[in-house]
DNA sequence: ACACAATGTGCACAAGTGTACACATATCAG
DNA sequence: CTGATATGTGTACACTTGTGCACATTGTGT
């Protein structure tokens, strides 16, 4: 019955995790985070982190889950905006840029990931990835745009594509997001790429055997 | 005369820059390393430090510096050994699959730093992969492999063809170099990926226009 | 309404950190 | 050889860190 209760559950935990978020936002690597950092950012006691999370590692694994979360809104939007073949790259990169705008901090907790030193949220990041490529996988033979590449062909295209997408990822959060010029930039340069890869995949079969 | 000195000039250096790199092989990453991390496991005091480093992101760039070279030897390499051009691209992943063993630490802290947290050094290791595309540029157009590609697009591709290899290196340093089957598969995926990509270069200019 | 579990707080402490300062020693130029 | 300079060492201090413990507050199922 109470109109407004002064503490709803898991709202510390929502603050400890948009805290680290934040300060990987502002320039601070995940790795080099601490406990205390980390509850000073969230306006929290020291001890109230571990009400929530065991360790760091924890909580960056938790980290990860969201960030499959945005992944797949970012996914969901794609399917739902690109209808026609042949604009398929330059929207699929327009809306992959704008969503790593509107995330970045997310995005850069994911690059940072890749090579953190933690293990389990290494393989969760790259898990996530995995992911990606194959439903991007199914969505090409949906659209009937590879039938003439074999399964395991049409796969490494497209883990090769969201690799290259990542690494466009550590271009672009390195200017800001204000640098229009730059952001065109990249945003020409990753399209480029990937259609270099569809051109190859295109005439993958002629060169092989 | 003295036949041989107590102490060598820029020894502790030397200790101190293979101390991080050690630390970095055995799994830490870059960022979260404290200098008197770095000076114990060089069996040096801590004040030392400060005679050959202003602070960690300093010996960071020096690193970067080495990496440089150690990336200009591996280009000797690759420009020695690949003599025929069909076997170009199954030689040219072997030689950085081993340089990248025989330097694991080294390749560990260049794959940390393209999203490390201090701009400099990765502005640092950007530069020098930069500088190893465009010299895999001038070498591809020596060998008359690409003639029909502007300038440009050759820059981009080579662009792509390093990036895609950056990324293979996180694939590459997660495993065990002892895991043969492990390390077989990620040069096998690897050479597709470059074959993707100048089976693409091959025809890009069929598509474009 | 009540007891219990979940969550938040304050305090404490040992350990680790960056770095300043004064001093010791080695190397080198003249 | 002699001083100057570069390099290494020991001590010290103010802070920060992770985390254990006891206690307060809140939310929930019955």
């Amino acid at each position: 019955m109470s109109e407004r209760t002064k503490r709803k559950p898991g709202e510390t935990r929502d603050k400890l995790m948009n805290a680290a978020l934040t300060l990987v936002g502002k320039g601070r690597h995940f790795t080099s985070l601490g406990i205390r950092e980390v509850t000073r950012q969230a306006g929290v006691v020291p001890t109230s982190f571990y009400r929530h999370f065991r360790n760091m590692d924890d909580i960056g694994l938790q980290l990860v889950d969201e960030l499959g979360l945005v992944l797949r809104r970012m996914m969901r939007e794609a399917r739902a905006n690109v209808l026609q073949a042949d604009k398929l790259m330059e929207e699929s990169v327009g809306i992959f840029i704008s969503h790593a705008q509107a995330n970045r901090s997310f995005f850069l907790f994911m690059a940072q990931g890749l090579a953190g030193e933690s293990r389990a949220i290494q393989e969760g990041i790259r898990s996530e990835m995995r992911y990606f490529a194959s439903e991007l996988a199914n969505d090409l033979r949906r659209l009937k745009l590879v039938d003439h590449l074999s399964d395991g062909d049409l796969e490494m295209t497209c883990d090769l594509v969201v690799r290259s997408v990542a690494f466009s990822l550590t271009d672009l959060l390195g200017v800001s997001a204000e640098d229009e010029y730059q952001v065109e930039q990249i945003r020409k340069r990753t399209t480029r790429f990937l259609q270099l890869i569809f051109v190859g995949a295109a005439n993958w079969n002629n060169k092989r055997s």
